[in-house]
RNA sequence: GCGGGCGUGGUGGAAUGGUAGACACAAGCGACUUAAAAUCGCUAGGGCUUGCCCGUGCGGGUUCGAGUCCCGCCGCCCGCACCA
């Protein structure tokens, strides 16, 4: 009989179904949690859903072969600008179009064979998670979780809209590409700075993590230690006596060459009301973008105000002011000190607009000597201080100094370097020890103080769109801002929309703002604004505990299941969900919906790469590139022979046509080969490329294994063949914990060769086959139920218990010991595995090759690792 | 620009600081077949003088020994707070 995977994986879903295998249950049993990240529901599953849920999957069928009593739920990211985008090109509601994209996509993912509880499906636009969510909200506001204050947003003057940052190209508008501008508004925030310092000590606790991940989230958070000090202006308006500045580095106070202000400060405002030129110098950089990544990158530009200020240690030294682009009014007080000659962007700053540059310190062991008034020269007889390509020059000239050109002298705060005009401590200190010495000198003489500061920012959830959770809040003319009242909840969308017109549809619906205030019982409008997609997703796992409770947790449940044991995402959700979702479980704590053993949510995290796949273009007359499809390519060929441009390994994407739908392979070849080609060859962390190849080498092996399973075997027992089996066993169990599922898949191979080769038959054979059954039923759980049935397993292999390795059956007694002389291999001796080491220096002495290399002589030192290596030092 | 990561044969990858290339893919040769496919077996990092040299992105360093640790580069990927 063939391998037919088409009847059989169906036959087993149904198996698994009506046995109720993968509803979660509350019992005796430890539980386990594994969750990967839901799917946004964009119409069709894509390899990266297969590889996340595949893995997810192995993790969640090993942890039920183990006793655990697992929870494996799945959901939808329901909410989004997709579908509004949707109802703008294709006409339609976001509504119907997304549960239709639900239904096509549930479709398609339960052929996998996935061990998913379904019945705790939900999709977070659906009114119970909306209520629910809501709920939440009221809280969380109620618990001094929420504020509200001014943001700024990307604004379209054409489309008269809000744009989110994917949606402005080029500083314009995607769709009317006007120039856009930024605007401020109030929005509703959520306070995640408030728990700045608990996020950034938890993290320490989160072993089960990525380090990369809790290295990203620390300098995300960004705790600094600095000076905030002021200083005294000259020639200022009224009410802007001092400027009040934060900086990290206080030791390169003596370096300090001017000052800049944000674009945004108060004093940059009140001077742009009589200076036009200023107006329009602020207007210029309303043109930059709201994203960070846009202010670093845009070509820094200055704006000298004419005014100056007073340098806090040296009255007489005057600074003079300017606006600076770069300069954030987010981050500590929108107002800096530049110091040129150790932060390189300063440097830039100032060669381009020719203000001085001060080095406050220098290298230990140079001398300093003044050139000019704006630059200071090392003199070094060691090139290391070469910190500039002018220096190269003038060194190669014969002349023995060096400059600070347009590169800034940047040692690490640890280094010891001499400061030139020592402020406060030694003259030879590191940075670290001379920024303290500074802040101690400031408070003592009371002229700043040494703060610390967190580069968090709260997390703003006002969205100027429609397919989101209305924000359940009134206005009312009398009482103000009001929450509504939980009685009132859900807030739900009005249906009746459209979206011929850009922006938002709730703030021109007729009827739906009008409301009365749960307050007074006088008339009032609703908030239209709707909650960041980041709210749904940031307690989605607390849900699935008790999806279809009347609350937003039910507590017994919450306390059983929660946290997630393990969680399976991209490493794109390593900052922003993860910490937002670290911020939820505290505040659903606060508010009494998670136990405060919950506020981890998530104890153990791991990230996959991603699914790749070459792209394939030809060029039309003009040099553009035209994609095309992997079914129309075959040896780098179109079909009519054109020979086609290959780029390897890019992240799959519609618009490159490098996509390969689940849905044909599945078809084709069965969920196991799908599952199998993930989990094969590339570690789960790393990107793996799709291939036609790779498909159909799995689709081969899994076929092989169906034939070893089907033959009968010649002999009788071997004895070697269970030996691998029990190695299997180890090597399969712990690559599975070891989350090194493409190594498993190695360990697998191994075993069906060895079967393959073996004489083994009867009885014998099948215990084996049990054993490969077990070990494949995770990855390839159809297959594995049919080998299993054909060895004589009792019952499913689904709720057969892991197998364990016996001991005594993995040990070897003999090992190979590779020999290097001088480090490199030049033999080998096989020896007793317990054979000390005197005996085993005296074979390696006696061995032929080492008595070449040795040439007679003693040997100047002997290695020996037992069990591992012998290296001769000849 | 800033923060984080990755880089090993023709390809995907393996390797507690200890035999670089496990296991696969592709390739070549052979068996079976009228033939092909499928299947099974064997070969295989590169080089040459067949026991030696060179090889883990590049350049240095630590070590008896470095793919692995340290320093400096290059390239690619992820994130940068309104994409999900």
């Amino acid at each position: 009989m063939p391998y037919d995977p088409s009847s059989s994986e169906a036959h087993w879903q149904k198996a698994w179904a009506d046995a109720g295998s993968f509803t979660a249950i509350r019992d005796e049993r430890p539980k386990y949690y594994v969750l990967e990240m839901f799917p946004y529901p964009s119409g069709r599953i894509h390899m990266g859903h297969v590889r996340n849920y595949t893995l997810g999957d192995v993790v969640a069928r090993y942890k039920r072969a183990q006793g655990f009593s697992v929870l494996h739920p799945m959901g939808w990211d329901a909410f989004g600008m997709p579908a509004e985008n949707a109802a703008m090109e294709q006409g339609g509601h976001p509504r119907d179009w997304t549960y239709a994209n639900i239904a096509t996509m549930r479709e398609q993912m339960r052929p996998l064979g996935l061990s998913i509880d379904w019945s705790r499906e939900f999709a977070t636009c659906d009114d119970g998670y909306v209520a629910q969510q809501q709920a939440l909200f009221l809280d969380f506001l109620d618990a001094g979780l929420i504020t509200r204050k001014s943001a700024q947003v990307n604004w379209d003057p054409v489309d008269m809209t809000v744009l989110a940052n994917e949606q402005v190209i080029d500083g314009k508008g995607w769709r009317s590409g006007a120039q856009v501008e930024r605007k401020e508004l109030t929005q509703w925030f959520f306070r995640i700075s408030d728990y700045s310092e608990e996020l950034l000590e938890a993290l320490d606790g989160l072993n089960g993590w990525p380090e990369k991940v809790r290295l990203m989230q620390a300098n995300w958070i960004g705790k600094s230690r600095g000076l905030q000090f002021r200083f005294q202006t000259i020639g200022a308006p009224a009410g802007f006596d001092a400027i009040e500045v934060y900086t990290t580095r206080p030791d390169t106070l003596m370096g300090a060459s001017f000052v800049a202000l944000s674009p945004d400060h108060p004093l940059v405002k009140t001077l742009a009301e009589t200076a036009p030129e200023i107006e329009a110098f602020r207007e210029e950089c309303r043109r930059i973008g709201t994203t960070e990544e846009a202010i670093e990158t845009a070509p820094k530009m200055g704006f000298d105000t004419g005014l100056t200020v007073q340098h806090p240690l040296d009255p007489n030294w005057h600074l003079p002011i300017w606006i600076a682009n770069f300069v954030l009014m987010d981050y500590g007080t929108g107002a800096i000190f530049g110091c040129p000659a150790h932060d390189q962007r300063d440097l830039d700053f100032a060669r381009k607009y020719e203000l001085s540059v001060k080095p406050a310190f220098s290298p230990l062991g140079v001398e300093l000597y003044p050139e000019s008034e704006n630059e200071h020269i090392f003199i070094s007889d060691d090139d290391i201080f070469a910190y500039d390509d002018d220096a190269f020059d003038e060194r190669a000239q014969g002349n023995e100094y060096f400059r600070i050109g347009n590169v800034a002298y940047t040692p690490l705060k640890t280094e010891v370097v001499h400061y030139i005009d020592p402020v406060a401590g030694g003259s030879e200190q590191s940075g670290d020890s001379a920024i303290e010495a500074v802040i101690g000198l400031a408070q003592d003489q009371g002229w700043g103080e040494g703060v610390t500061k967190f580069r968090l920012r709260d997390w703003g959830i006002s969205r100027q769109r429609y397919w989101g959770c209305p924000i359940p809040v009134v206005h009312c003319a009398k009482c103000g801002t009001v929450p509504e009242a939980k009685r009132n909840l859900p807030v739900l969308l009005p249906q009746d929309v459209s979206f011929d017109v850009p922006g938002n549809p709730l703030d021109r619906h007729p009827t739906w703002r009008q409301t009365t205030c749960p307050q007074c019982g006088g008339a009032a409008v609703r908030e239209t604004d709707t909650m960041d997609t980041f709210v749904d997703s940031s307690w989605y796992y607390a849900r699935f505990t008790s999806p279809h409770a009347p609350t937003p947790t039910e507590r017994a449940d919450a306390d059983y299941w929660m946290n997630v044991d393990q969680y399976i995402g991209g490493i794109e959700h390593a900052i922003l969900h993860l910490l937002y979702s670290r911020f939820f479980a505290r505040a659903m704590a606060k508010t009494g919906h998670l136990p405060d053993s919950a506020k981890e949510p998530f104890a153990a995290l791991f990230t996959q790469g991603m699914v790749t796949h070459e792209i394939y273009l030809t060029r039309d007359e003009r040099g553009r590139p035209v994609y095309h499809l992997p079914e129309d390519v075959v040896d780098g060929k179109l079909r009519d022979g054109t020979p086609v441009e290959i780029i390897p390994s890019a992240k799959m994407s519609k618009s490159k046509k490098n996509v390969v739908d689940p849905v044909n392979i599945v078809s084709s070849f069965g969920a196991d080969t799908a599952r199998w080609f993930v989990l094969s060859d590339s570690p789960p962390e790393r990107d793996v490329e799709w291939t036609s190849a790779g498909a159909e080498a799995a689709y081969k092996f899994l076929s092989r294994v169906w034939r070893l399973a089907d033959e009968a075997g010649e002999g009788g027992d071997d004895p070697d063949l269970l030996r691998a089996a029990h190695r299997a066993i180890a090597d399969v169990t712990k690559s599975i914990e070891g989350f090194a599922f493409n190594k498993a898949v190695a360990k697998l191979y191994e075993l069906a060769n060895a079967i393959g080769k073996s004489k083994a038959g009867g009885e014998s054979r099948k215990a084996v086959l049990r054993i490969l059954a077990q070990l494949l039923s995770p990855m390839v759980p159809h297959l594995a139920e049919e080998v299993w049935a054909i060895a004589g397993g009792q019952g499913m292999v689904v709720d057969a218990p892991w197998p364990k390795a016996d001991p005594a059956l993995l040990e070897d007694d003999i090992v190979t010991l590779p020999i290097q002389i001088n480090g490199k291999r030049r033999a080998e001796i096989s020896v007793p595995k317990a054979m000390p080491k005197e005996e085993i220096e005296a074979l390696v002495l006696a061995d032929e090759t080492v008595q070449r290399f040795l040439e007679g002589a003693a040997p100047k030192k002997l290695i020996v690792v037992p069990g591992r290596i012998v290296n001769v030092v000849a």
